[in-house]
DNA sequence: CGCGAGTGTAGAACGTGTTACAGTTTCTTG
DNA sequence: CAAGAAACTGTAACACGTTCTACACTCGCG
């Protein structure tokens, strides 16, 4: 496993917004940000028309207009690529969400809620969501950031759900569990091994079982 | 996605025993047998020495002591290849188990004895454990027949820890639960999100709360 | 015994992720 | 504005999964 490959550090201080580094965006200058956002475009529309293996890095740099070069120096890996794509959908569902009230008498209700409208988002792409939920599991060490980013975006977006301001440690480790639940549940409906009932009736037990306990 | 590769299926009707097919280790003649399970040999091995990335065709069919094209007639593909090597793996682990009296008063307590054992075991060699999980994560829908193979080693070793007979639909969705949760753990592990010991508290956490319902 | 189908072998060839590099453009800084 | 650094571009090269081809071996059966 050879070379490197940094993300362009072109600007030394950025005229500061306060946020550290919510999300890797609010880094590079204006045209680095739009030369980002074009890479990550192209990679989703590739990845929705023909799925993981539509997303050619070749492809992808040409699409994006860029050289292959540059493409490795944003994103050192088509790993990254894809999982920097699905937290950028998961920041997007996120923005949505904020906007809406959630229905649902109870946090569970809400929660699956959120679940249940968020799958029934990805699975209106299926090939866009086989792409970013194999990339998300096939990552090794090198992409754990952007892994554990997307991890927290599903923390944060289950806190929300549930009205929970800033969650405890037991909270945390329960989010974990329904995170870890949901995905694996999209995986085995990516590969055809669940239907998209399966998946709903999963996530319903298993919110269900880990947070109406005395039932 | 080109070519296919099949089985071989030289024999045309073995010597019939009852059972159909198992894992697929049965069929052939001597000396197919005796080279798929060379195969799995030095994917394991290779596995253990390197990981995922170490498992090269060309490496495993050398040290297998067969013609690139062969191994591929007997697994289409590396993921395949590595997915019946984790099938394998489990199916040893099961047969150890079932020698041994399993601790623990309560169901879940002998659950949690086992996932703990087998974690522990896949922990000591984390470079094979990176290959199989990996590649099982990873595994597409040609793979689906591999991957569903494991998922029924999973349930019959987590029915078995529990001493139930024949898990009804309900035992078994939980035991799917638990498969997803562990299995998400070990990726976690493996690529460093997680230490042995988050493991095991979430590992712990998750079966309390899947099975010690009104506590 | 000799044929034919199925299996195995060796090795070339192809595609795609990744790296390397030489030259050009764009920024930063004094 | 000039010099140097950093970022980009275009393109070749390399590695490894996978496929293909041509030939050899094996074994059951007429």
């Amino acid at each position: 496993m050879p070379g490197k490959a940094k993300a362009p550090t072109g600007a030394k201080a950025r005229s500061g917004n306060g946020l550290s580094a919510l999300s890797g965006d609010e880094l590079g200058s204006a045209a680095q940000r739009d030369r980002r956002r074009r890479i990550i475009d192209a990679t989703l529309t590739l990845a929705s028309k023909g799925g993981y293996d539509a997303v050619q890095m070749r492809a992808v740099a040409e699409k994006a207009d860029v050289a292959l070069g540059t493409l490795y120096r944003y994103f050192p890996s088509k790993i990254h690529l894809l999982v920097s794509g699905l937290a950028r959908e998961f920041e997007r569902a996120q923005e949505k969400l904020e906007r809406a009230t959630i229905p649902g008498d109870t946090p569970s209700e809400r929660l699956m809620f959120v679940l249940g409208r968020n799958t029934r988002l990805m699975q209106r792409d299926p090939h866009l969501t086989e792409a970013m939920v194999r990339a998300f599991m096939f990552a090794d060490t090198t992409a754990a950031a952007e892994v554990e980013q997307v991890g927290r975006l599903m923390e944060n977006m289950f806190a929300k759900a549930m009205g929970i301001e800033d969650p405890t440690e037991a909270d945390r480790d329960i989010f974990h569990v329904v995170a870890d639940v949901w995905m694996a549940n999209l995986v085995a409906w990516v590969t055809r091994r669940a239907s998209a009932a399966d998946v709903a009736n999963r996530l319903e037990l298993s919110v269900h079982l880990l947070l109406d306990k005395s039932v």
